[in-house]
DNA sequence: AACGACGGATAAGCTCTGCTTATCTGCGGG
DNA sequence: CCCGCAGATAAGCAGAGCTTATCCGTCGTT
């Protein structure tokens, strides 16, 4: 039967991107891994990897191995916990991945009361911009993921996964002081036609919610600047360098001054205004504590979302 | 993490029931696996096993264990055919689990068709009696499971695994040639209060099912002969010794003289009549022979009872 | 009661897996 | 042009894990 071990090294390696950053997170050489991949392909007869410039990348064999290694790995880490949680023993580490702005927005409330309530757990934050971190959650090394979808943008598979949407996230007009679009009440995406945009660079989740929109609302986008940071969009706008679409939950966090915020009247009044929807991704028999996050990080949302509300009221 | 040739190990010995058996299995000396186990321990720091007379038994934390590990070994067979299946290989065994009266009854048909169908694939049968074998299924020592449950017998756990009844097979009460409680139609087991009963030991299926199906009944069963084989059971009954249940496929397979079978008529008649269920077990993403398989084991399940009726119908 | 069979634990020694270090190749950027 | 980076390969070494040997306790047999 398959070695685990060396299954594992090919996790590790998919995860890290390159040999090299694996064998670095292992602990190894990477003469080590390439050894161990190189049995492991011998053994099934297959190349799993293609070795390309800056690093590897799986072959469709690979890939299939991956999606059962990460099972593999996540069940031996839950057996593991499950065996110490029957002796009395608590998890003392809680890993927890999330996209840049939920790492300003949402985590930082959930994270302060889940360390009032559990002293003795040490949390662990990585960040992980979709559709990242799936692979992470099956194979254990993350207990909770927090990601979301732009419209436009497929949800990734999540098999043997639970994944539970936390927040639906209006995604908001910020105009510029003065801009003549702005007035309270919804603002049709046909009104900035003839301004500049600020989102992220093609591909970026935003960037494609932009598109979406604006393809529904007849609408072209001309970029002005690629940015992923939301907070650097808003000091644009600030600035008077064009609009942008920005997540409500995000505009609570901001300095409210210098924009306004509006609702997007959407093209077809029947469907749901653009919104980003926020997710939670962990395994099937969570950890004690994922739970209790989970339910913090949706306190924090539905918060965070009242915050955002208020920012756009103000104007 | 655990390592997985550690926890591989313990499944393998929880399911030989001994080290030293184990280590027969995996061709390995006891001392060896006794030093791993040891060092899985260790390393959990609690006791996986109970060191009894005869052999070994699973403390609390090593059925824990045992129940993830088989998980891990499924998913690394699973994981192994998924990558070679990919790259155009085809299995080429398939292993079959069955108690006793289907090895006799169901499998050998569908077996022979089975091997003209696939002259590639070379079966390997074992005999399990239930509740025994779901754990080898779940470990992918088994890739199909032919098991059974007798009325008044709770039916295992089956957790990640897929179970199908394809059988519903009415127990008959069997009487010897010239009983005066024979003929056609349902007999209430009333009726045979005065006879002495075949059947297996206590705690055995079919003892149970007769005990339960006795209590309705308000008959109270005298036993003058324990054996779990029915064609032992048919020659008891040919010679006199007394009566017994048998299921109606079970029938068909006999001798057909010397006896006759009859319906038992339930105490209750809005209840159905008392049954052995047949199940076929296997994991969710079975091998490609493994779904043939099963439905050549369902013909063969229905042509089975057929020819019990007629083996019935025939007194 | 004594013995042998069986199952397991422990000790000591050896083998081989799998790691490290060192060297080589190929590709890309300063 | 050359250095940096990622990976493959070769050679050597350490340790994990196996084997053999011995011991202990329990049971069934003589």
């Amino acid at each position: 039967m398959l070695d685990a071990n060396r299954v594992r090294v090919l996790v590790e390696v998919a995860h890290a991107g390159s040999i090299a950053a694996a064998a670095e997170r292992m602990s190894f050489t990477a003469p080590a891994l390439s050894q161990q991949l190189a049995k492991l392909e011998r053994e099934l007869g297959c190349t799993l990897l293609e070795r390309r410039q800056g690093g590897v990348r799986l072959t469709g064999a690979g890939r299939i191995l991956l999606a059962y290694g990460e099972r593999v790995m996540g069940d031996l880490r839950d057996a593991e916990t499950a065996v110490r949680a029957a002796a009395g023993e608590r998890p003392r580490r809680l890993s927890l991945g999330t996209f840049a702005s939920a790492g300003k927005v949402l985590v930082p409330g959930a994270l302060a009361a889940f360390a009032r309530a559990h002293p003795d757990v040490r949390p662990a934050l990585s960040d992980l911009e979709p559709p990242d971190g799936y692979g992470l959650v099956a194979s254990g090394a993350l207990d909770l993921l927090i990601t979301h979808r732009y419209p436009g943008v497929q949800l990734p598979a999540a098999a043997g996964l639970r994944r539970e949407r936390i927040l639906v996230d209006p995604l908001m007009l910020v105009l510029p002081e003065g801009h003549p679009a702005a007035r309270p009440g919804p603002v049709p995406l046909a009104e900035a036609a003839g301004d500049e945009w600020i989102c992220g660079a093609p591909g970026v989740p935003n960037r494609v919610a932009l598109e979406t929109a604006a393809r529904e609302a007849g609408v072209r986008v001309r970029v002005a600047y690629e940015t992923r940071d939301y907070e650097v969009t808003l000091a644009l706008i600030r600035a008077g360098v064009g609009v942008g679409l920005v997540p409500r939950t995000v505009l609570g966090a901001c300095e409210p001054s210098g924009w306004s915020a509006h609702p997007v009247a959407a093209a077809d009044p029947a469907a749901p205004p653009p919104a980003r929807e926020v997710y939670l991704v962990h395994r099937r028999r969570p950890l004690a504590p994922v739970p209790e996050m989970a339910s913090l990080l949706r306190l924090s949302a539905h918060r965070a979302l009242d915050r955002g509300a208020g920012a756009a009221a103000a104007d």
